[in-house]
RNA sequence: GCCGAGGUGGCAGAAUGGUUAAUGCGACGGACUGCAGAUCCGUUUCCUGGGGGUUCGAUUCCCUCCCUCGGCUCCA
């Protein structure tokens, strides 16, 4: 297992990350509430956690990844409402589509998405022990935790009770104690879904699902749990305030990670501020691989601009240069079959290519330095710049070592992906019979059919470029 | 008001107690081209929000102020 760092929220500092159980590792990642489709904001906080995953993974580590679904809630219930849908077929569409759309995006790490709603057993069964515990109290149908009971309450946040707003963004709730208070279980109204509990029909409070299922799936305590920067409070501070009270064990989890915001013109990206952008719209446009390159290409906890018609636009030039040696030596290798023989790796090039996946390593283990990882592979694509004229003169083993640092990023940040077409046989028949013809076009100076060839073939997202060697051809746009 | 994260070139965005502060985008000039594109070569740019302190030396550590963003009880 490879020895790394990592930023912890709790304590504030960057720590050597060791794990409870090794190679064991715990992690717990807030996932969405899909009353809406996902956006672009959304997908950073869950690409930057693929990558830990991913890494760890590489590292040696055994990483089982929860990322929970809060398939019911207050603004699932009002979007469905609004629809006319059933609220949790609400969820259950527009989780779908994230599952979808995630795919798309290469996140694959994921071990197991728990619906709230398949917990309530578990929750009930905790709030129980919290009532017993003196930490929650019902009240009109309703169950509440009492904040002021937990003595470290606002440890993960820095926030002190006594300093807060009461209603500076919710209204108060009349049924509680004290207005720190949140409830763990709400009482429903008749037509929302709702389950029988000792206090009356009702469904469970945001924070306590988290607890329900880490308590379930990782026990009362567990190595990493990450979400976005915005969850700190109070969402967090509640999961330990339900946990720890719940358990009597402390700490719930070892290491904390946030992530920071994608901002749209120096402002949250949200529904209610209206500048969101679909992940499905940004997807079809750009495909996951310069979306990915966009994210990764920030550090994680820095807040990041997106700014619509620029941002993705950029990062599209920035990978499709940096791809450039990748997906022409990717090209090389399918289209031959077996091992193909030619020309050797030198023997500095070659342990340049295995230094350099050593320092990818490096570098990413010293808190997911996903930037500085960036910044090193341009730099691998500057020096193979040189040699794409030769490319195709080099050996299957050449090549696949001249190939490592992009396989690194492959496997680690999920860039580098390509899709079914690129490896369709019939283009590879086709393309070059096209190509031919117009060389043919070209040689008698008939340009305009030749003209007509290229522009038909870009229309089909074939890309033609012509230089010394001949014309090359390659798939353009997003990889799907 | 309180808590937290940030403030680096035209833009995005890294790093470091000490030679030219990375990388990418953009722009400009040149090579190549039937044209285009890609590619190559070259040029272009920040003394790191303001002030003070520590230090031989700070952009980096400390203090303070300003600004931006997030949170302040169901936001990734």
């Amino acid at each position: 297992m490879r020895r790394f760092t990592l930023y912890d929220s709790m304590t504030r500092e960057v720590r050597v990350f060791a794990p409870i159980a090794p190679p064991r590792v715990g992690m717990f990642v807030c996932g969405l509430t899909p009353y809406d489709e996902a956006h672009v904001g959304h997908a950073r906080t869950f690409v930057f956690f693929d990558v830990v995953a991913r890494a760890l993974r590489r590292w040696g580590y055994r990483v089982f990844y929860v990322q929970n679904v809060t398939n019911l809630d207050d603004k699932v219930i009002a979007r469905g409402a609004e629809l006319g849908e059933e609220p949790l077929a609400l969820a259950e569409r527009n989780f779908l589509q994230w599952r979808a759309d995630s795919e798309r995006l290469g996140i694959r790490s994921v071990g197991y998405y728990p619906y709230a709603t398949d917990y309530v057993p578990e929750i009930l069964s905790q709030i129980q022990t919290l009532i017993d515990r003196g930490y929650a109290y019902p009240a009109d149908g309703s169950v509440y935790y009492s904040v002021g009971k937990f003595g470290s309450y606002g440890r993960l946040s820095g926030q002190r009770t006594e300093s807060l707003r009461p209603g500076a963004r919710v209204e108060v709730d009349r049924s509680k104690r004290s207005p720190e208070d949140f409830v763990i279980w709400k009482a429903t109204t008749p037509g929302e879904p709702s389950w029988e509990s000792p206090w009356g029909p009702g469904r469970p409070g945001w924070h306590i699902e988290d607890t329900a299922i880490t308590l379930r799936l990782f026990g009362p305590r567990y190595d990493l749990h990450g979400g976005g920067i915005d969850l700190i409070f109070p969402h967090h501070e509640a999961e330990i305030a339900l946990a720890e009270a719940a358990t009597g064990e402390s700490p719930l989890v070892n290491y904390w990670m946030h992530s920071g915001m994608l901002n749209l013109g120096g402002e949250k990206m949200s529904k209610s501020l209206g500048n969101v952008v679909s992940l499905s719209e940004a997807l079809d446009e750009f495909g996951p691989n310069v979306l990915r390159l966009f994210y990764l290409n920030a550090h994680y906890r820095s807040p990041l601009d997106f700014v619509k018609g620029k941002s993705l636009e950029e990062a599209r030039e920035a990978y499709a240069r940096l791809a450039l040696p990748a997906d022409r030596m990717a090209g090389v290798l399918s289209r031959g079959s077996g091992d193909r023989s030619g020309t050797e790796l030198s023997e500095a090039l070659a342990k340049e290519a295995e230094s350099l996946v050593d320092r990818l390593d490096a570098t990413l283990a010293e808190d997911f330095n996903t930037r500085e990882a960036i910044a090193l592979l341009f730099g691998w694509t500057r020096r193979l710049v040189a040699e794409l004229p030769r490319l195709d003169s080099y050996s299957t083993d050449a090549l696949s070592d001249l190939y490592g640092p992009y396989a690194w990023a492959e496997e680690v940040l999920g860039l580098f992906v390509r899709g079914p077409e690129e490896r369709a046989g019939a283009w590879e028949k086709l393309v070059p019979i096209l190509v031919s013809a117009r060389a043919r076009a070209r040689a008698r100076g008939d340009f305009v059919e030749a003209d007509r060839i290229r522009g038909e073939l870009a229309a089909a997202g074939i890309r033609l470029e012509d230089d010394a060697s001949g014309t090359r051809w390659e798939f353009a746009g997003p990889n799907p």
